[in-house]
DNA sequence: TTGCAATTGTTATGTTATTACATCAATTGC
DNA sequence: GCAATTGATGTAATAACATAACAATTGCAA
């Protein structure tokens, strides 16, 4: 899928979350616009909405927040399964791909009959800084 | 681990995730035992935080939902980590494990010198028969 | 210019989770 | 025995996350 041009709402929130350290709360995200007019919570979810189908921002589904994706410019809907590891001190959090967990989930499933639509990965811990 | 002895609540918790045919939101199962002399939704997540840390008990991040553990008796935290596939529509979840997915996540987490601590995996789809 | 679709604004509400504080019961050490 | 500690519970209030419903506006194409 290419990304169409942003509209102004779904820019402002795509600029906050990439300049941010990590992720961000939907609610930290609606904080940081409230100078730009952002009045309510529907503002940002809305805009989410668009930019997670996109591609250009991922949910961090286990601490409820979202990060902007790690591939400026790609596409990243062509990476396969995305993965995330999450710093449970500091918030840092990184993201890969591997083929083989994806060829392997995706051949359980397929044994299953389950039709997939949308597969998480994450794994909270701790950074190799804030584990020393 | 061994699972202790569990406390009155935590058997109660517990007794309707068991007999549920799927995950239960912590708020569904406060409704379920209003009867017991549940008043508070602190007393569900009390319960649930113990049965979690036994491993008799999963949540689904992804649903915020709670599932008794697909391996009744058994220890769960000997099976590596946990996959669960959850159907979107009937909200049937099945649970499994694979060694290889394991063993590629904890080498890439390896490279990184990432400590990890709890790992999710979820698939989010269609079962075989909500499919046809 | 009229009509449609997408975006935005606003209010209210629904859902999920935790903080803070009080009470009670079992256990331990003296 | 009886303080002291620990773990479980009860209760109220609030924080944090997310959506429903409806109105107004904008951009654009027929």
């Amino acid at each position: 899928m290419t990304t169409p041009q942003l509209t102004k709402n779904q820019s402002l929130v795509f600029d906050v979350l990439e300049k941010a350290e990590g992720p961000l709360s939907a609610y930290t995200i609606l904080d940081k616009l409230r100078d730009h007019g952002f009045r309510a919570p529907l503002q940002v979810y809305r805009a989410l909405e668009k930019l997670l189908e996109y591609g250009v921002v991922h949910r961090l589904e286990s601490i409820n927040s979202f990060v902007a994706c790690a591939h400026p410019g790609d596409d990243c809907h062509s990476h396969g399964i995305v993965a995330f590891a999450i710093c449970e001190s500091c918030g840092q959090v990184t993201e890969f791909h591997d083929h083989e967990v994806d060829h392997r989930l995706m051949s359980w499933v397929r044994g299953q009959k389950f039709k997939p639509e949308k597969t998480t990965i994450e794994i909270r811990g701790l950074c190799e800084a804030c584990a020393a």
